[in-house]
DNA sequence: ATTTGACTATTATTGTTTTTCAGTACAAAG
DNA sequence: CTTTGTACTGAAAAACAATAATAGTCAAAT
């Protein structure tokens, strides 16, 4: 079995795990012996455990970023189109990447600093790409705005990160789902 | 001393110490030893310590809607005047209103039935308030919707409440604070 | 270079004892 | 009618100690 192979399996595993049960109630000797690994393995690969999970939730962001940027860049899509289908693959996407919620859920979100580097990592791209799509909007004369387009893009990442909390947290994914389109609508409707 | 008086004076001090230290960290000695009453007396004018933070959270409800009452009634504002009067109004009270918040906190949300009684309760009261403004606004010709006017007023809600985790919970009140104008704007010209 | 499993020091869990606390009872007094 | 103080109970929580689980190491094997 070649080198990757391993690491790959540990870090499906730890996926598996950490995204069921989170960080505290997964324990290392539970990855090595369901990933069919001596722990030692575990520990050549990976520095520590926290080390492991940081590996593991930044895959998910990629994972997230991936998605979004396959938004960003549909040439199909205008920018109306594409603001709400970002929206709408946010929200999808996040559902699926539970060790991403799995430190907000847990009470102490600055657990780990690393989780605060990654989040403000996210927070620099997603703006960019919001940037990116408002002004395809202004240079197409979609929109016409009349604020700041920096601001603009904090004001939707500002109520897309709001509507986290209710979604995933409370679990009011169905419930609010319907309406996510209508305020799309609403705030896009308002740049026009 | 009127009976009153006594009243006012265990609700005043539960209000202070729940708010302080949350439900379960206040005991009913320590609110009667602060207020410089017997225990007797809080159980005289209180069934039970559960009853008397049903009737603090109660308070801090009255409060609420007195404050955006006056919001809704100002005769002085136009209908996007009290939109955004109403979202910078809940925002600031909210922020005081700590027993309110002390079960969100908490974890367990439910753990209170009553207090999911109180905040459906708010949620239709709440409801019914912007469907007014809204109207009005549509009435005076301020607005020029499309939506049903009662999902634009569970929009706004939802953007609200999604508003309030990051403000109070995570304390990103200062940081947000200033866009909230402007995002007010962006709704408010998308119906206009 | 990788992988392994026994080994240790630390942390978490469990079970037990002690203390705290909600709620009651009541006699006395304003 | 309202307030007080004291004493009480049963149940829940805090403190503590014994036990088990687990993060991380390492020498030997592949």
């Amino acid at each position: 079995m070649k080198i990757n192979e391993t690491r790959e399996k540990i870090l499906s595993v730890a996926d598996r795990l950490f995204g069921r049960f989170g960080f505290q109630k997964t324990s290392m000797d539970e990855i090595a012996k369901i990933a069919r690994k001596a722990k030692g393995s575990l520990y050549y690969h990976f520095p520590s455990k926290e080390d492991l999970f940081r590996e593991v939730v930044q895959n998910e962001m990629v994972e997230i970023k991936s998605k979004l940027s396959a938004v960003v860049s549909n040439s199909e899509l205008s920018a109306e189109g594409k603001l709400k289908k970002y929206m709408l693959t946010r929200l999808e996407v996040m559902q699926y990447v539970t060790n991403y919620h799995e430190t907000i859920q847990s009470g102490e979100i600055d657990h780990f600093e690393f989780m605060g580097d990654i989040r403000s990592g996210f927070d620099v791209w997603e703006k960019q790409r919001l940037i990116s799509i408002i002004n395809e909007g202004v240079e197409r004369e979609e929109f016409h705005i009349e604020l700041n387009t920096e601001v603009l893009s904090e004001m939707f990442i500002m109520i897309m990160k709001g509507l986290e909390i209710p979604f995933f947290i409370q679990g009011k994914y169905r419930e609010y789902l319907p309406h996510i389109d209508g305020m799309a609508n609403i705030i896009i409707k308002g740049m026009k």
